[in-house]
DNA sequence: CGGTAGACCTGACCGC
DNA sequence: TGCGGTCAGGTCTACC
């Protein structure tokens, strides 16, 4: 499902409702997820309060009494859905089970199992294997300097590149899309190939889309919804996105599709060059 | 090392 | 109705 901006969204969204209220029961129905749940996982997060809920990259971190840490990412399929009450069944997929005093129940739901949720503390966190290596947040103010050096001394096409997250956390393949769209230059083009005018409007383009995003609630596609059962809106603001053959906005030329590394990307072939 | 193709997994949808 | 093919918002690994 996600990326920043629909991350973004869930934290928010969390946040609201579950800071400070206490983990009171933890129920696992499927350990097997990308990556295998610890031994431990219910008994280390019984009994603790919820202090905060932050974002780094596209993970969501659940910051826990004694330092303790709740990492989730949701992968392609995930997301977490909060019940008032106790629904009459718990639907195929939904993975694990979270109960909350004052009472809240929190479900993980998964179909692909993509996603992930993995204990830490607050002191090894930077140290974890899953955040070493990521790169800047996009609205990080130090990005600006490094971000045209980054892309120059790549020859990856600029859409792999913005979709590194060693490089750059947070663009994913929709906003990617979107972002370069914006920046009138073509996906294909070499990464060192991007003048540094073109450099600060792309990186520009991805803070705008990404912001925007945000206060739309983020994109529902397929069954993506927010955590309060409601669904984003940015979706129905796409410029080339699941846009194949549709005008483009600007130019009313068709939309085109290529595949890059295994992934849809959508373009004006008019516009961006 | 940088770059790319494939793997991981399930469900929805389309054409026959 | 059923079957096979294709596609999906992300990472990770294996290989050139």
């Amino acid at each position: 499902m996600p990326e920043l901006p629909e991350v973004e969204t869930v934290c928010r969204g969390l946040a609201k409702t579950l800071e400070g209220r206490k983990i009171v029961n933890v129920t696992v129905r499927r350990r097997d997820l990308r990556v295998p749940l610890p031994k431990n996982f219910e008994q280390v997060l019984r009994g603790r309060k919820i202090h905060r809920i932050t974002r780094r990259a596209k993970y969501i971190l659940m910051h826990l009494d004694g330092g303790h840490v709740l990492i989730i990412h949701l992968g392609m399929s995930g997301s977490l859905v909060l019940y008032d009450k106790k629904p009459t069944h718990w639907r195929k997929h939904d993975h694990v089970i979270f109960e909350f005093s004052p009472f809240m129940l929190l479900a993980f739901h998964d179909p692909r199992r993509f996603g992930l949720m993995a204990l830490g503390t607050e002191k090894t966190l930077e140290k974890n294997k899953l955040f070493t290596g990521l790169g800047p947040e996009p609205f990080d103010k130090k990005l600006g300097a490094v971000f045209y050096p980054l892309l120059h001394i790549a020859k990856a096409p600029v859409k792999s590149v913005i979709m590194d997250q060693q490089r750059i956390v947070g663009v994913g393949n929709i906003y990617a899309c979107e972002a370069l769209f914006a920046s009138h230059i073509h996906p294909k083009r070499p990464a060192n190939k991007v003048t540094a005018k073109e450099a600060a409007l792309l990186l520009a383009s991805i803070r705008k889309t990404l912001k925007e995003a945000i206060k739309s609630g983020g994109s529902t596609l397929r069954d993506y919804v927010r955590s309060s059962g409601d669904a984003g809106y940015f979706q129905h603001r796409f410029c080339v996105y699941g846009r194949k053959g549709e005008p483009c906005v600007t130019c009313k030329t068709p939309i085109s599709v290529i595949r890059q590394s295994g992934r849809s990307t959508f373009f004006c072939p008019h516009c961006q060059k």
